[in-house]
DNA sequence: GTGAGTTGTGGGAACGCTCCCACTCGCCAC
DNA sequence: GTGGCGAGTGGGAGCGTTCCCACAACTCAC
């Protein structure tokens, strides 16, 4: 509880020694305009001598305004480091983030054990707002953030949530996988589908359903199974799949994972891919290049998705007023050896 | 660049409203101690009623603290979310700093592109410390912000450092490695020695050389051959070594990913393992159970690793004078199947 | 009834900045 | 000369806390 004594130059002193005030000392740290060349040397060479480097805090409290930005990610660590997703994204808010000269903060909501920390720690205002990756969507952080003020943009959609959201179109993509079944000539479609409780799973088979339509296809009970987005309940699930009694010959996979899962099932159950039965999967990630044969899949960049979330948040700090209606990004798909 | 307007209620009007004093209001809220049991009411419903939040640049400008650490992570984004290695240090942590109610602020190297942008972020107090893991040893991140007076704790040694840093005993675990293989009676063994550029390569390279020495064994530069911790380098590792002619019956892998590797181009050449061939790898990383036969392996705990660093960064936030030894973290054998 | 504690309490001062206003120059036009 | 203007400057005020000191209001001996 004890206070550490100050050991560092504060701005007066580095004032002081350049020989000039306060104010104009501060001029030149912050790119001021009206500071003459000599007291711009002064100051710098000041700083330089005395190691001076400004406080966060003294300059927050005066300027409301912190210039850093949390990306809260509400999964557990393994999930985190386990898929790939994540990488991308953090990769394309980084550089966003960088370019606005904004800092990111990263926070797993797991890693802050207590109770209340986390929201503590975000209604502080130690960033100007939040970016928040949950694929679930139990989660009220949001709310209670918004609820002080502080502008939050989530990746992935809620359904309650209608606005200041990014998300990749998953509706579309799916469809789009089942069209492309449906014109290789394949009426027996399955899908293993998402869990119920992520958006991702509910939309992308909402998109199957849609896609079947569209084909004139009939949607068929005994051609669903869910998995959980895992490489084991893919392989599970078309086992199940081919243990029905129902000859399928197209399966759109709500993920890679399970895609890569469901060709093992295949190969051990002796189907021929693509010939007897075409596979697809959603997401074109990287171990969709080293399945056998590769993966035909739907594309979506998690990157650009990091980009878009980055310039909608800046653009509510910027016009605290405006709500933004959502936006979804289009994805396309990539053929490759799997149907 | 204006201010943005204030909106949210401070302790003066918290204080107002309960009908009391701003330092009871504060006492309140620091679960201070002489407070009466109707002035802290008074406040609690204050608070609640205006939804207040103390606000963090305030309090640290007073208390030059921030309750916070930061962890540094100087690798790619690939590496990061690709090694489980950092999940696990992650989460010791994250729930060690939990316990000491500090919160975990992640900051990858990588993502702020800016030069310099993170050496301020690190040095104008938004922390209380760093916590740095990089690999490289190149690094002068960790001096830049002990000059600044911000604690520093590093995990992997740099050999530069021979203060504040928390690493696993690489050169123990080696050895460990090389004397099971020798005590199977195995007497030409070689090494996959990870990238001389890495304190891991280094001391495991150091710890096989010394086992060698104390099982009575010759050094044998052909049994040596250097990978960069892939598994595909693993496996080309392996395949020079069985090139050059010598007879090998034991291999040290200074990581599982590349004994996976090894153990492939092993299964390729028509070795038995571990009958002709007996394999050791470090780490114990997941893949050693997925791998056929399961790795025998040195094992070593991130998540352990990761709880004694933030045990010493808060040891030295306390007590800034001292400066610690480095800890080394001991290491022992898994013995599965292939050693 | 006095003096010495023991609880509680209010509010001034300080933390290190940015913002802004008032001020001093020097220059130019008239 | 005088007035006006723009560039450059110094420093007061204020941001929202915590810390601490002075003080009020009790209680409890003696």
């Amino acid at each position: 509880m004890s206070r550490p004594p100050r050991t560092r130059p504060t701005l007066e002193e580095v004032a002081a020694r350049a020989g000039v005030g306060r104010g104009t000392a501060s001029r030149v740290i912050n790119g001021g305009e009206k500071v003459s060349e000599r007291a711009r040397l002064a100051v710098e060479q000041a700083i330089a001598e005395l190691g001076y480097v400004p406080n966060a805090a003294a300059r927050a409290l005066v300027t409301r305004r912190t210039d850093a930005v949390a990306l809260v990610i509400a999964e557990s660590e393994e999930r985190v480091f386990g898929e790939p997703f994540f990488a991308g994204i953090i990769r394309g808010i980084g550089s966003a983030l960088a370019e606005a000269d904004r800092q990111l903060i990263l926070l797993l909501a797991q890693a802050s054990q207590r109770r209340g920390a986390l929201d503590d720690y975000l209604t502080r205002q130690h960033v100007d707002g939040v970016l928040l990756l949950s694929l679930h969507d139990d989660d009220e952080l949001p709310d209670r953030i918004r609820a002080h003020g502080v502008p939050v943009v989530v990746g992935g959609r809620r359904d309650d949530a209608d606005s200041d959201f990014v998300d990749v179109d998953n509706v579309q993509g799916a469809q789009l996988a089942v069209a492309h079944l449906a014109g290789l000539g394949r009426r027996r479609i399955a899908t293993i589908a998402g869990p119920a409780d992520m958006v991702a799973g509910r939309s992308r088979f909402e998109g199957y359903v849609a896609g079947l339509v569209a084909a004139d296809l009939a949607v068929d009970d005994r051609l669903v199974v869910r998995g959980d987005f895992s490489q084991a309940s893919g392989e599970e699930s078309m086992r199940a799949l081919l243990s029905r009694g129902v000859e399928v010959d197209g399966v759109f996979c709500a993920n890679d994972l399970m895609a890569a899962g469901a060709l093992r099932a295949l190969a051990d159950a002796g189907r021929r891919v693509p010939e007897d039965v075409a596979v697809v999967g959603f997401e074109d990630a990287p171990i969709a290049l080293s399945t056998r044969p590769p993966l035909t899949t739907v594309h979506q960049s998690p990157e650009q998705m990091g980009r878009e979330m980055v310039a909608m948040l800046l653009d509510t700090t910027r016009t605290p007023g405006a709500a933004h209606p959502g936006r979804m990004l289009p994805t396309h798909l990539v053929i490759r050896g799997t149907a």
